[in-house]
DNA sequence: CACGTAATAATGTATAGACATAATTGTACA
DNA sequence: TGTACAATTATGTCTATACATTATTACGTG
């Protein structure tokens, strides 16, 4: 696969040198007149190949000092969060949903859970458990603002997961994931056909978009059946 | 915090647009000649704000087609791993790291750990328990090359956390972390001085420079003390 | 009607030059 | 000696223009 743009060569020429480790955090860079004459090019192509760099974290720019090889900062990766439905059926096995409750809760402006999901409109409680190959791996907790989506009342989520059904029919633009370990209380514990006490993945999950809250959930995830990945290339932050 | 650059205030006012939902999935922006009229100002200044926006994944373009926004996929996240000392001293707690053991393993090629780390050569294991005002919360368990880092041989680990060493001494250029939850086993229950059976966070990362392997880490986490946090504005990919 | 070809509309890349901005270095003066 | 100020250097931004690329649309002929 042959790049074809002049400053996206230079940029992988500077990318792989960084990469590589021939070029370590904190070294100098070229100027830009330099590298212009290294590649008898304009300035503009050169200026653009490191700000892509920039944008990418890769370097940082000081006007008068040049440029550098930015350190990486371990705080950030890359987390891979795969579709459940997805990456179940292809591991080659069955993948199912199945709705525990559905219910319409009347919102309380008390309740700082729901001052999330809009304040004081209704939201729609759903819990249910994620089966592949009729073993449950997952039991998720999720509440759906009505305010912001009022289509969700009308769904039938013994059909389609309220996570698959929100991912096609709801634009969100921001999102908040954390990830932590906890024993199974007893009610997970009976959804998931372990003991209680067991280890579980806990996925807390809240969408936005554009400042307006969507849904937030609590998948917890059969300890071991599950795991997260993030990969990572080279981050700052 | 006034934006000065032009190109910045144009692709913010787009930026704004999408994440408000005023421009959703699909929609088709105003093609650059417009925009261009619409702020005064040259072609190149609207292109360098749209090429922008499409290194952010936030919107994709097409000859002859247009400029159109992409739709979001939930799949690729940016994952925040605090650094650990940093993180509990930052809440007010005294931070130590205390070393298990510490042995030099020559590596045998058939055990497929260690053909991570560079093959034939020797492999320092450190172990040891990280503190937050003098109470356990992560076990360590780590694996460096000695190929790759000569160096580490020779760090006295009572002093500093192999993984501080590690970062301050060994520029890497690659990362894999991969989160699951598991039941403390024995061994790492009596380290965190909890019952065996315990729900822990186990964090495996591994890392990498220009390919050769560097080290590889498992951190179990005391469940509900610890937690990683995802956020999120938006992704393509 | 089907198909190949030409026109067209949009983005993609690149140039050369201009002026702005910021940080460092050097110099001169107190 | 130290400090204020000026010169220098490297990046930051922007313009106006040119030509390349590519997908769509329109057209015209067999």
């Amino acid at each position: 696969m042959t790049v074809k743009a002049l400053h996206e060569r230079i940029r992988n020429d500077i990318e792989r040198c960084i990469m590589s480790g021939a070029l370590g955090p904190g070294d100098r860079l070229p100027i830009e007149s330099e590298l212009m004459q290294r590649y008898g090019c304009a300035r503009m192509t050169v200026n653009k190949a490191l700000s892509s760099l920039v944008e990418a974290g890769l370097i940082e720019r000081r006007k008068r000092a040049g440029s550098f090889v930015s350190r990486p900062h371990i705080h950030s990766m890359i987390l891979d969060i795969p579709d459940l439905a997805t990456e179940v059926i292809a591991r080659g096995q069955s993948y199912e949903y199945r709705p525990v409750s559905v219910i319409v809760r009347r919102s309380a402006l008390s309740n700082p859970v729901m001052a999330n999901l809009g304040g004081a409109a209704d939201v729609l409680e759903v819990s249910g458990v994620h089966f592949a190959d009729d073993v449950p791996f997952a039991f998720e907790d999720r509440r759906i603002s009505l305010l912001a989506v009022p289509d969700a009342r009308a769904v039938d989520y013994s059909k389609i997961s309220p996570g698959a059904w929100l991912l096609s029919h709801v634009p969100w633009s921001e999102a908040e994931n954390r990830i932590s370990a906890i024993a199974a209380t007893t009610d997970v514990a009976r959804q998931l056909d372990v003991e209680p006490g067991a280890a579980c993945l806990l996925v807390e999950r809240r969408t936005w978009r554009g400042g307006v809250g969507i849904t937030q959930v609590h998948q917890y995830f059969l300890g071991g059946t599950y795991d997260l990945v993030a990969k990572f290339g080279r981050q700052s932050g």
